[in-house]
DNA sequence: TAAATACTTAAGTCAATGCTACAGTATCAA
DNA sequence: TTGATACTGTAGCATTGACTTAAGTATTTA
């Protein structure tokens, strides 16, 4: 699957696939906590989370800083920027391309209103 | 990863990490596509395209239908509206937290120019 | 200093993914 | 009716992914 260079969205949108890292950035857009904050109201072991952690780490959407034996995570809002932007560009073509179709239909067969 | 019951976010992020999936958006964002036109950019057989085109329709990305031997594929704008809400609103929150931090600092060591 | 805390790392397992190859099945076109 | 189009469906294969268990390593706390 990503066997080639992957790209920053690739990653982004993989990390975000998983419902216990979609809640893990969920309590990250609350503020910063430490990983065992993070593992408490998830089903798995301490490790899993460590692990999913990773993920989210090289996908740019968390970052996290070791302070004495307590980790602590935040969110890197700048790559779910990204995210959003992608999405918000293809709805936006999408936009276009739909009132260029309102716009000809104007022109063909103009509605009441319109004249 | 998926033994349980997956959820449309889930679905939908996962079809985007892959960036022949994601070119395919790309292209209908443009407008409706056959499957053939979708394969071509593509380094894939069609057959793959056809499985990737299952995974972004399963995700509720994408709906096609089939006319005579064509099948025609249009971008379900409603679900890429679902994930960028869902980011938009994590990032709502991180910034929430932001202005309470600044507003604290604000009462706490006001700044000249917030006097 | 001994015990508890907060991770960290490495196997190992098993299901899910992304392909290709190959063998169809309906249209449509000449 | 013969051939080309435009898919469709399945088997097989190599990777990846999401865990768990087990065995550490630093830091704090008592």
């Amino acid at each position: 699957m990503l066997q080639y260079q992957a790209e920053p969205l690739d990653l982004a949108f993989q990390a975000l696939s998983d419902p216990g890292r979609r809640a893990m950035i969920e309590r990250l857009s609350l503020g910063p906590a430490s990983v065992s904050e993070l593992a408490k109201p998830l089903p798995m072991t301490l490790s899993a989370v460590v692990q999913h952690l990773k993920v989210l780490e090289e996908a740019g959407l968390v970052k996290s800083e070791k302070v004495g034996r307590v980790r602590t995570c935040t969110l890197e809002i700048r790559t779910m920027t990204r995210v959003e932007r992608w999405i918000a560009e293809r709805k936006r073509f999408w936009e276009q391309q739909y009132d260029q179709l309102e716009a000809y239909l104007a022109q063909a067969a103009p509605k009441e209103e319109d004249k």
